[in-house]
DNA sequence: GCCAACGTTGGC
DNA sequence: GCCAACGTTGGC
């Protein structure tokens, strides 16, 4: 079982709305990067752990867990001309982007802050401690997903 | 709101 | 297939 980092904007999708619907799958949807796509197609797979961890905002860092429970499958979001993730040069019969879906696991007690995690000498590996790093799909070894949580 | 660091696009 | 120009991300 592997273990990864999604990011998310809290205004958008919170740990707080995974645990408002603690039995409802959460589609992650709205990947549009290829890197971070080719992770949640190939690699992403069922019953993996994620971090979840707020971007642009206030309190940035590590703020849940959640679980994989559906394996990559194509995107919704990319067919609706309604969606700010709405891709005109994608189709049904080839879909270019996927989503998984995630069910709430836990809620920190508190943020686990990407200032604490870039003080660690331990994670200086963690992709999302690097300058740099874009990607919203990053994966998280073993021993990186216990030092994290460690720090918490 | 700034801007560094990436990613993508498109002309050649 | 190179690379300049442009767009986006995301911490600060």
């Amino acid at each position: 079982m592997a273990h990864w980092l999604f990011k998310t904007e809290p205004t958008e999708c919170s740990i707080d709305d995974f645990a408002k619907a603690p039995n409802s799958a959460i589609v992650w949807e709205g990947v549009r990067n290829y890197q971070a796509r080719n992770m949640l197609r190939d690699e992403v797979k069922k019953d993996d752990l994620v971090l979840i961890y707020h971007s642009s905002c206030k309190l940035i860092g590590v703020a849940g867990i959640a679980r994989v429970v559906r394996e990559s499958y194509p995107d919704p979001s990319q067919f609706d001309p309604l969606s700010a993730y709405y891709d005109e040069k994608s189709s049904v019969q080839k879909p270019r982007w996927v989503a998984v879906d995630l069910i709430f696991t836990r809620k920190l007690p508190a943020i686990i802050s990407l200032d604490k995690m870039k003080s660690s000498a331990k994670l200086r590996s963690l992709p999302v401690v690097q300058k740099g790093s874009r990607l919203s799909v990053m994966p998280v070894n073993d021993t990186q997903w216990q030092d994290i949580l460690h720090l918490g």
